[in-house]
DNA sequence: CTAATATCAGGACAACTGATATAT
DNA sequence: CATATATCAGTTTTCCTGATATTA
């Protein structure tokens, strides 16, 4: 009686999205638990973060940019503003949009958490990686996107 | 006056950290968005996966294996347990455990899952990678474990 | 007595859906 | 009228912490 025939190379892909799925779900925790430290949110700092390197932006384009729902920037963006980080201000030319900008206080803070590499995945690049490292990271980037496409 | 000096190395850096975490969250989220398929959440189907591929265990060991609190596999096991999908019995051997192996329903289950290829992970890497770009995946993998290390 | 295992109870985080108001 | 934007309210998912009982 003949065993049913499976591939080595199919097992071997099996194991693979085993430890894919593994690495994934602990990627999503370990993000997750930065979170507590220097008070502020991983989708904050994100958006912080974001403010910064490409200047004033609006709910919905922050949500594309993070592909998540707007209602979700909302929130995040509704603490950062309690918070005084960032500042509101109707776009002048075209009133549905709500334009949001760093205000000063976090100018500073968002210098003091890269200054100090308290962004958790730069400081993880800079201090685990070598160069030409990143430079592969940066090539298996490509493939890591066909995870999440359409 | 000067402009403050930053290398271009380290502005490389910091996109390469933001593409990271654009990633990285949208991962979290096609990931979970997953589970609405074929009736079982993701950690439910990572267990059955994983007491298929590794035979029976206990629900400490699959924590550990899956990185989380025994807690939260404890959740998950009840809801495998509900439907029928595992069983459990007390370890003859260690009267602290309980081990949990497939209900025969289950294993009908997983080879469904498997045989159609509903298994996401495995699908994607099936469908939209060469075998060779499974192995630079492979090598890969090394690099994405740095970011999980304590 | 200490360590490992399992489980109960409650809470946090970050996304989601649906509905609504306003402006283009 | 159809589309885009913002926001309110409530829900879901999945993991967490803390506490407790049992066995090695």
């Amino acid at each position: 009686m003949r065993e049913q025939t499976v591939s080595a190379a199919t097992v071997q892909t099996h194991e693979l999205a085993s430890q894919l799925r593994v690495l994934f779900g602990a990627l999503s925790r370990r993000i997750r638990e930065r979170a507590r430290f220097d008070g502020l949110s991983n989708p904050q700092k994100a958006v912080l973060l974001r403010l910064e390197s490409e200047g004033p932006s609006t709910v919905s384009a922050l949500a594309r940019a993070e592909g998540v729902k707007p209602q979700s920037i909302g929130q995040t963006v509704a603490g950062l503003r309690a918070a005084g980080l960032i500042e509101a201000a109707p776009d002048p030319a075209d009133g549905r949009k709500t334009l949001l900008r760093m205000a000063r206080a976090a100018r500073q803070r968002a210098l003091v958490l890269r200054a100090a590499h308290e962004d958790w995945l730069f400081g993880i690049l800079e201090s685990r990686f070598t160069p030409q490292e990143r430079e592969q990271l940066r090539d298996a980037l490509d493939l890591l996107h066909r995870f999440i496409q359409p």
